[in-house]
DNA sequence: AACAATAATAGGAATTATTACTATTTATAA
DNA sequence: TTATAAATAGTAATAATTCCTATTATTGTT
């Protein structure tokens, strides 16, 4: 993967915040600093950087969201903001346990608790 | 909620497979039997059926794939040839210790283990 | 059975997220 | 400095899903 100043850029925007943003997120940070970039190249640059291992790509019900976050965790989905926000339900320990608890070759565990988040509570 | 032949047809045919079918494979049965019967007409009563708890809507990835098994449960996805198959990782017990571990109303917890199946055993 | 109210529908247009295509630009190794 | 191939902009294409509207079907009431 040869150097490319956007990849650089669109990886520094993931790793600058805790939001799960989607591409289309990263693209309006990315216009502000690089006003010719265009929405193609970031959604190139975050399958490239997802396959490099540099951040991680989760599924929100039918949308893509890029976490910086490499450590094995979980997600909390509130209903009601959509926030996604980072819990880690499960040291390594139980993880693999239930990796081995099924006959097959398991090579990761996703969760995801759905919920109200605490921005909510009346 | 009134009555409606397709409808009955669409829940018929989510009820008669164990493969979390897609939208449009729900479509294409469903022509066999009503052979004017709407793409739209799927959605919207899909749509309905999961807002009844007749079915349940998993995400797999960014597309939707429909569930009549609503007791918890659990889904191995193979990376390979993208199967989804129902898996019971926890008890109702577990399961809402997990909700009560942090600090929301959780209402659900969704659990996807990423592997392979046996199908692909060498 | 006929009627009225309104939910459900077909068919197609519109939207949203994402990928593909191609001529041009850029990084980098020789 | 130049040759190469990766990266890019801009746009077209695709896929999944929702929206829109005139028509049809269900159902409660006569």
């Amino acid at each position: 993967m040869r150097y490319s100043h956007k990849r650089d850029a669109i990886q520094e925007i993931v790793y600058g915040t805790n939001s799960h943003p989607t591409a289309d997120w990263v693209f309006q940070k990315a216009k502000v600093k690089i006003p010719n970039i265009s929405l193609g190249t970031v959604y190139r640059n975050l399958k490239q950087l997802d396959d490099a291992q540099l951040i991680n790509t989760i599924y929100d019900g039918n949308i893509a969201r890029y976490d910086w976050n490499r450590e094995p965790h979980d997600h909390l989905k509130c209903k009601i903001c959509g926030d996604l926000i980072d819990v880690q339900l499960f040291d390594e320990q139980i993880r693999n346990t239930i990796k081995k608890q099924y006959k097959f070759e398991a090579d990761d565990v996703l969760m995801t608790i759905i919920g109200t988040c605490h921005k909510h509570n009346k």
